[in-house]
DNA sequence: AGATTGATCCAT
DNA sequence: TGGATCAATCTG
């Protein structure tokens, strides 16, 4: 099974844009001569240096500085100092954007949370800044299977409540008919 | 609800 | 250079 790979100006757009068109697109893990695949099933968007949730609106840092640059590319970061998070850097250069995966879906059933995704497909800060439109051990192909706009749910990004009125822009996408798993905060 | 865990960032 | 913070997850 395979698809076309994801090139740049399909990242190039706004990120909302891309967010969206995210949905139900295959995530491809190529590590030690295998190769694994998972359906995206649920992002979250993260715009631009005046969006308080978005770790660019805290200025252009080493971490950071991968949403600064071109389109395409892995932003992966540490987090809590046990669990990774994934995001694919969006619009244009100089324009800090990303959409963070956040769900997938493989034979496996569903991988819920960015840091269980990152365990379940070995992706690590090794990958942080990785060229996504390469086909090399990370990348993000169209195999057709995207869902229909109106089986897309938005709602309010997760665990961002200090970014106070940007926590509660609907910027969370998922396919709707997959189940989710309950969480309390 | 509380513990975990370490890179990062900024104020002391 | 220390210490608060954190796009999370696991165990109770």
């Amino acid at each position: 099974m395979s698809g076309r790979i994801l090139p740049v100006v399909f990242y190039g757009r706004k990120t909302l844009a891309v967010a969206r068109d995210l949905l139900g697109q295959y995530l491809v893990r190529k590590v030690s001569g295998r190769t694994r695949a998972a359906r995206i099933i649920e992002v979250e968007a993260y715009i631009g240096p005046r969006d308080r949730a978005c770790h660019a609106a805290k200025g252009r840092t080493k971490r950071t500085e991968v949403m600064f640059g071109d389109p395409g590319r892995a932003y992966v970061y540490l987090i809590y100092g046990m669990y990774h998070c994934l995001n694919v850097v969006t619009e244009r250069k100089e324009f800090p954007a990303a959409v963070l995966i956040r769900a997938v879906e493989d034979e496996s059933g569903i991988i819920d949370g960015p840091g269980r995704v990152c365990r379940a497909y070995e992706i690590d800060r090794t990958l942080n800044c990785h060229d996504l439109t390469q086909g090399q051990l990370l990348w993000i192909e169209d195999r057709g299977e995207r869902p229909p706009k109106s089986k897309i749910v938005a709602s309010a990004r997760i665990g961002v409540d200090y970014a106070g009125d940007w926590a509660a822009k609907p910027w969370r996408l998922r396919i709707e008919h997959v189940p989710q798993r309950r969480r309390t905060r």
